[in-house]
DNA sequence: ACTCCAATTGATACTGAATCTCAATTGCTA
DNA sequence: TAGCAATTGAGATTCAGTATCAATTGGAGT
């Protein structure tokens, strides 16, 4: 886990007056550790394999922290349930999404990124954030 | 509701040896009818209301085969319920979202579409469709 | 280092959207 | 018009995510 993570954490929680606890550390050390993408219940499942006791409960309860510190973000795809990534130190991407074998392409396009910055001013809107994803066939599966 | 709508449903049910049921029927028109955006439990509470027997169960049986049958789309948003919209007939569209007030741009780039494509073939990658949503804070809110 | 108390945890109950089951019903094809 | 596979509805079930609450703990103040 870089510092840049655990230190924007433990700012975050102080600024709420929250505390650092031995889960909370758990889960930001497991989330940063292994893999940019995760879903709770996965998460819960390793943390169980590898004899870190963490309620699932309090799982639930420290990834919205983590969405709001800014070090991760939830992933828009189609499945039912919540997927995130890792964020924070990382640079910002967008994906194109395989249906056929799941793959996932991250890519970025810094004219894309002003293409959008464009259309919204000329909406009046201020962006803040964008998830953009496309969905199609891989090289391999086309 | 328009018949290029009817007729897109009855060839793709004809298509899967299905059948144009009373309750198929009713969901198409209601979907149709009222709104771009819907959600399944409002179409059952809005088709009961209106006295349209038609049971929850089927709606959400009725809802994926519209999908299929390419009249409406699956929309990408924050909420923990599925999203749904009317795409059949009308032109391609990305949103932008308001995070303060909830309101929904719709909009539209020529230049956004083309440029995704360069960026699909740069990867090797055959893009079928992608969903934008770019949150921020509309005129008003800012 | 110790005390103290609000914040946090874990176990479990609960919620609500979505899916499944199966007997009864109904489109459609011949 | 008959016949049967497809479909329906009511209710049971699943499962991700949330709420409850007594027991525990981090950390500020001393």
């Amino acid at each position: 886990m870089s510092n840049e993570q655990k230190k924007a954490f433990m700012e975050y929680l102080d600024a709420q007056s929250m505390k650092l606890t031995r889960e909370r550390r758990i889960v930001l050390e497991e989330v940063t550790r292994t893999s940019n993408h995760f879903d709770p219940e996965e998460l819960h499942f390793t943390l169980r394999e590898r004899g870190a006791r963490v309620s699932r409960a309090s799982i639930y309860r420290t990834i919205p922290l983590l969405v709001e510190a800014g070090i991760i973000e939830k992933v828009q795809n189609t499945d039912k349930h919540a997927h995130y990534e890792l964020t924070l130190g990382r640079n910002h991407h967008d994906h194109m999404l395989c249906t056929s074998c799941g793959k996932v392409i991250e890519f970025y396009s810094k004219e894309l990124e002003q293409l959008q910055d464009k259309l919204c001013e000329a909406e009046g809107f201020s962006g803040l954030a964008h998830t953009l994803e496309i969905k199609g066939l891989c090289a391999k599966c086309r």
